[in-house]
DNA sequence: CGAACTATGTGCGCTATCGAACATACATTC
DNA sequence: GAATGTATGTTCGATAGCGCACATAGTTCG
């Protein structure tokens, strides 16, 4: 199964993608699942096929705030590749689903070998910090609104569906807002007929008039990815 | 001159460190000087020994943002080891002082050849990422007052000095509010006899009271770079 | 010495967002 | 079909920080 579902994978010649799926173990994500936490040592790594997994930083006891998204298009687990075998956030499943994981030691005697999957880890390493830098301005300078917009759009691209699982409770809780703040927002994409919302269902109605109301980090996000991967 | 002054350097065995040291143009940085803008490749690597530098990222016309900051701990280019020339971020001289640089040329040959400098620099990748995400959080949820001690401590680190030079617009700038906020939040600590401020210059009188003001995310920082590369 | 500049301080009304409490409405289970 | 839990909606007063305009005080330079 999920041969080239996970576009890292997929960039792999075919020799080391066949070296590294004969490691993967398949597997089921389900919501709410913690797959790490800061500090503690990463045991297996995870290439999401159709899942997708919510990168969220803790700081001195205040609630946490994600500050990057990880779905078929990356990893978890990227850390590996600069030799550092703890991570420096919490990793919690977003959307339930497919993904692949390979145990640690395996997966750096794989690394180890194969100089392309070395190269293509490095690239999306470099990505994540650029996520990680646009996260921080678009925190400071964008509102609610936009960002919200631009969180359903990221979303909507990993879950590769137009319609995917999310509370209000839930959203508030990565942008780093009150609910009710995003109770706000999400009733004005509504009003607007760009998404439908119905207890924890969101549905991407317009999805152009969705880039159009998202803040440019978006776009920007997408750019960074591509110059490196696409 | 400047053998051990940065500090990456002074980790690398004997051989590879004066095969570094070989490559190395020493020069001054002046303040202000912008050493990289996003998305252009990267001419020469920088590693400061007297000076220091801020990475701002810039989002969508506002004003901008640090993100990080560097000096003889750690270097500036640390994405070649990723095999990436561009910079994601601004990187502007913000502690006038002494660097070391070396064409991008020179220094990819020289990480090809020297596993012990590739190895420094991808924990250093590591703990730039851990400095990234931290400062979304700590702009999401701490004021501006913790946050500026913050700052202080960690310029006063960098430029290994009790005493520095920062205005207040620049510091506006770099914490990504309005001057008269800086005004404000100095003069608390001013009041509070943790520093004395006058016209551009800054000098610590009660490091550990300025910790004590300081967010935790300072000590974070320095766990993560310690744990890393202490 | 005076002019021009730079750096800091002050005051005022404004807005996005906060925190907390309460009100509905749908969904599940017994 | 009553009860319980989950998801969303509303209201209200509070506040941190904003944008702007203007005042003051060192500094530099002709």
């Amino acid at each position: 199964m999920a041969i080239a579902e996970n576009h890292l994978i997929a960039l792999l010649p075919r020799n080391d993608r066949t070296r590294l799926l004969a490691l993967c173990e398949p597997l089921h994500l389900t919501l709410a699942e913690v797959l790490c936490d800061p500090g503690k040592p990463t045991r297996h790594v995870y290439f999401p096929t159709s899942s997708f997994i919510s990168l969220v930083t803790l700081v001195e006891g205040s609630p946490g705030l994600e500050v990057g998204m990880v779905g078929p298009e990356g990893m978890l687990g990227s850390e590996l590749a600069l030799g550092v075998v703890t991570s420096p956030l919490h990793s919690v499943v977003q959307g339930a689903g497919a993904a692949l994981r390979i145990p640690v030691a395996a997966f750096r005697a794989e690394l180890a070998r194969s100089p392309a999957l070395k190269r293509t880890l490095d690239r999306y390493v470099y990505v994540l910090m650029a996520q990680l830098a646009d996260s921080a301005g678009c925190l400071r300078f964008h509102q609610i609104g936009p960002r919200l917009a631009r969180w359903l759009l990221m979303s909507q691209d990993r879950a590769r569906a137009d319609k995917f699982r999310v509370t209000q409770e839930f959203l508030a809780y990565m942008l780093g807002v009150r609910r009710v703040g995003i109770t706000t927002a999400a009733g004005s994409l509504q009003r607007a007929g760009l998404i439908e919302y119905h207890r924890g269902e969101v549905a991407v109605l317009d999805r152009k008039g969705l880039e159009a109301a998202a803040c440019g980090c978006y776009a920007a996000d997408r750019k960074a990815y591509a110059a490196q991967l696409g």
